[in-house]
DNA sequence: AACTTCATTCCGGATAATGGAACGCTCTGG
DNA sequence: CCAGAGCGTTCCATTATCCGGAATGAAGTT
């Protein structure tokens, strides 16, 4: 597959700006990049005109709005984020956890969108972030249901056992100390996305585990069914 | 200032692929865009490389979730939209109608975030699109505090009374049947943005009207006392 | 099986990206 | 008050690489 060198490296000065947080001088990345001051100035002046980075008061780049135009649009297109969006709202409401959909992109897990909790003590996911498909629950029902969107060829007998349950529970493997119920999004059959519930472990002890076992698996049923009576694909 | 053609064109294949909605074929974009196939091919494939863009089971390209990462970066990286968000959600949950954050950037008044209205008739506002300036509640209040920031050399006498009142009202002047009324988020003794909500004119008569106004500079100042705590820039 | 339509690859030529060096500017400290 | 360091920005000869019409191969469609 033939590419553009252009294109790649004004592609790494974003995601450089992004990961360095706030603004970084034109130095700076340049330095982090190791690109000459003079390339990589260029390519920032064509994605300042769009909008893509901008420019504070003396000099230092930032990432512009025209991006947040585009990752909107990006979510607000995607069929699947556009139907869990007001679930995962309305569970975080009503429950006070994290709720956030994964889903399969490019053979990748991915969170798509999040709502986050109301405690002090909450899981704050990246939103665009990977997510490992071995360790997670979102990543077995996955193998469950749809091993060739994450690139595995059959599922183990775990994924096998979460799938028939309905849900699918993550102790501590992923991330010490966080506990995620995750649900599948089945629709047309096949798997959409997982709506996910992210906390820490103490918070879902007994009764409160039972309670997002519930809320979570609501939920993911709320946007299958919203994704049968869409009629756009 | 020297640019990128490469770059250039990159950024507006982008920008194609969000206004047409959905996804687009290779031949489409290409008609669309004035390009031939082979190039819009290769700069594709490198924005695919980084998951800007992504393809469909056959072919088909859209946005991808790399930019869902870059603009929800460049959202969370932004100081005022950061502290702004739960502000305008809990005003949005309040008051049942939409708030949303207005800002200077690059020149222009872009919409930084929103938090929608529950009602059945709500205002919907693009997050990323721009705002005119003259014919707006928001962009009195920039004439008024910062002119320098929309490109404007003095303020009107009705921007000044805006700025004296402390929030501005807009009836239909901007969109037929929409009421706006805003308020400046002042710290520091500069204006960082404006929060202001947006209804039905109907909705926002009499006593509804005196509670979005209490609402709106109310989280307008919550906004700017944030600010003023914050430590980072 | 002929035809259309699609994404993708090829390759010689010309264009446009490259990057070391120089410029103008604002600080900083002697 | 000036030398120096740092910044973003511009210059320009070189050449790497982007360009794009044409060819390819794989699906569908008639």
């Amino acid at each position: 597959m033939e590419r553009s060198g252009t294109v790649d490296k004004a592609v790494r000065a974003l995601e450089a700006l992004r990961e360095g947080g706030g603004s970084a001088s034109l130095a700076e990345l340049a330095a982090r990049l190791r690109m000459p001051k003079a390339t990589l100035h260029r390519l920032l002046a064509s994605l300042a005109a769009h909008a893509l980075v901008e420019q504070d008061g003396e000099g230092r780049y930032r990432l512009g709005v025209g991006l947040i135009r585009l990752g909107l649009g990006a979510q607000g297109l995607d069929p699947v984020a556009r139907v869990a969006k007001p679930e995962l709202e309305r569970a975080a409401r009503a429950f006070g956890e994290t709720f956030f959909l994964v889903a399969a992109r490019a053979g990748r897990l991915v969170v798509l969108d999040k709502a986050e909790g109301t405690g002090l003590l909450r899981a704050a996911p990246t939103v665009g972030a990977e997510v490992p498909v071995d360790v997670t629950a979102s990543g077995r029902l996955y193998l469950a249901h749809a091993p060739e969107l994450v690139g595995a060829p059959c599922a183990s007998p775990a994924a096998q056992r979460a799938a028939r349950r309905g849900y699918d529970v993550n102790e501590g493997e992923w991330i010490d100390g966080l506990t995620v119920i995750a649900a599948p999004v089945l629709a047309r059959g096949s798997l959409h996305g997982c709506i996910a519930c992210a906390a820490a472990a103490q918070s879902l002890r007994g009764d409160r585990h039972d309670a997002a076992v519930r809320h979570t698996r609501d939920a993911a049923e709320r946007v299958a069914r919203a994704l049968q009576g869409d009629s756009r694909r």
